[in-house]
DNA sequence: CTCATTCTGTACCGTTTCGCATAAAATAAT
DNA sequence: ATTATTTTATGCGAAACGGTACAGAATGAG
C-alpha cells in the first residue's frame, strides 16, 4: 500500500486526526475554532498539524472533503436500487437524521450546511466544496429518480431533475432545523412528509 | 415620539448602523467579523458601538432580530390574501431571491441560515433567534394554507402544517443554494418547482 | 556507525482581538 | 454660567490569534 518513508514516522493517524478536527469545526464553525482548540482536540501540537495538513483553512477543507465523501457513501448505500423508491428515500432521511441529531448540547445538523455556508462568501474554496457537495448529492438522487421512472415507481412524465431537487430541499431543511434545535419527532415528521411528497401518500 | 434626552446627542442613527453592521456580518459571519471591521463599516468607533449595542454578540443578535422582523414584514406582504395561493407562494420565493441574490462576490443567501446556523451550537441565544425565526415563518405560511383550504384552493384533506413545512423547506434550500453560488436561473427553477409542488402543476 | 530525513515539542514572534479607561465634547437642566 | 449627563475619540492592555524557528528525537539509507 504505502512505501515506508524515511525519517521519523508519524505518531498519529491522519484520518483519525481529521475526524477529531471535524468534530470541533462542526460545533464551533471554521472562524470560531482556534488552532489551540484543534491542537487540544487532536492531541497534536500546532507544528504537527501544520506539517500534516497545512494552515487552518487547508485543514478545514480536508475535513469538509472527508465529510462530503462519507456522505456520498452513506447516500449510495441508502439508495440501494434493490429496494423500493419510497424505502430508499426514507433511508436517506433516516440516516441523515442519525448524523444530524448527534450532538452534546443541541443537535449539530449537517456539517457542510451548518458551517461551510458561513464561510462560503469569503472563502472561495469553501464555497466550491459546498457547491460540489450539493450538486453531487442532487445528481445521485436524480439518478435514482430516473431509475424509478423507468421502473414505473413514479408517474410517467415525472421530471427526475425537479424531483431530485425537491427531495434535496427537504434534506436541506432537515439540516437547518436540526441545528436550530428542532426535536427528533419534528424532524422525522418532515422527513415523512418529504417521502410522501415524492412518492405519494402511502 | 421620543423625548429629548439630556447629554450629548448621538451623531448616528442606530437603525442605519444596524443595517451596516448586518451587511458585514452577512458576508463574513459572526465569528469572522472583528469589531475593527464593524467599526470601519459603521464609521463608529468601538466605544460608541459598545455603548449603543453592548458587546459583539449583542450587536449581532440585534442585527438578526432586525432581519427576522423585516423578513416577516416581507412575508406578510407577499402573502396578501386577496391574491391566489399560487401567486402568493411565487411572490414569497421571488422576494426571497431578490434578497438572497444581492451580493458582491457570490450571492449572500439568507442572513439567518447563512450565518446564524454556524453559531447556533455554541451561542444559545443565536439558536433561539434562529429557531423562533423559522417557527414564525412556518406559522405565517401555515395560516395562509389554512385559508387556502377553506377557500378550496387546495384539495380537501390537505394538511396545512405539512404543506407549510414543505414550502419552507424549498425556502431553506434556496437560502443554502444561493450561498453556494447557484445561478438565478437555477434558483428560480427550484422556486417554480416549489410552487407547483404545493399548488399542483399549472 | 554516520548521516540525511522526517516528525515532535517548546517556545516564541508579530499581529489582531475584544473590551475598557479616560478625557474631551456636546447637550439639557438649573 | 454652572452642573449633570451622555456621547465621542484616543489609546491602552491583557489575552488570544495564526504561524513558525529551532533544537531534539526517531527512523531509513549508506
Amino acid at each position: 500500500m504505502s512505501e515506508k518513508k524515511r525519517g521519523r514516522p508519524r505518531a498519529f493517524d491522519a484520518k483519525v486526526t481529521l475526524e477529531k478536527a471535524r468534530e470541533v469545526f462542526w460545533d464551533r464553525g471554521f472562524a470560531g475554532t482556534s488552532l489551540d482548540t484543534l491542537s487540544a482536540a487532536t492531541q497534536l501540537n500546532r507544528p504537527s498539524l501544520y506539517g500534516a495538513f497545512g494552515d487552518k483553512e487547508a485543514l478545514y477543507l480536508d475535513t469538509l472533503e472527508g465529510y462530503r465523501a462519507e456522505s456520498m457513501d452513506v447516500l449510495a448505500d441508502a439508495l440501494d436500487p434493490s429496494l423500493p423508491l419510497r424505502e430508499n428515500l426514507a433511508r436517506v432521511y433516516q440516516r441523515a437524521l442519525a448524523i444530524y441529531l448527534h450532538g452534546e448540547t443541541a443537535a449539530r445538523g449537517c456539517f457542510l450546511i451548518g458551517t461551510a455556508t458561513a464561510e462560503a462568501i469569503q472563502h472561495e474554496r469553501v464555497r466550491e466544496v459546498l457547491s460540489r457537495s450539493l450538486d453531487d448529492f442532487d445528481g445521485e438522487i436524480e439518478k435514482r429518480m430516473k431509475l424509478a421512472i423507468e421502473r414505473g415507481e413514479l408517474p410517467d412524465g415525472s421530471d427526475p431533475h425537479t424531483l431530485a431537487r425537491l427531495a434535496s430541499a427537504v434534506m436541506h431543511s432537515l439540516a437547518v432545523r436540526a441545528r436550530a434545535g428542532d426535536s427528533r419527532e419534528t424532524l422525522e415528521a418532515l422527513a415523512q412528509s418529504g417521502v410522501d411528497m415524492i412518492c405519494g401518500k402511502a
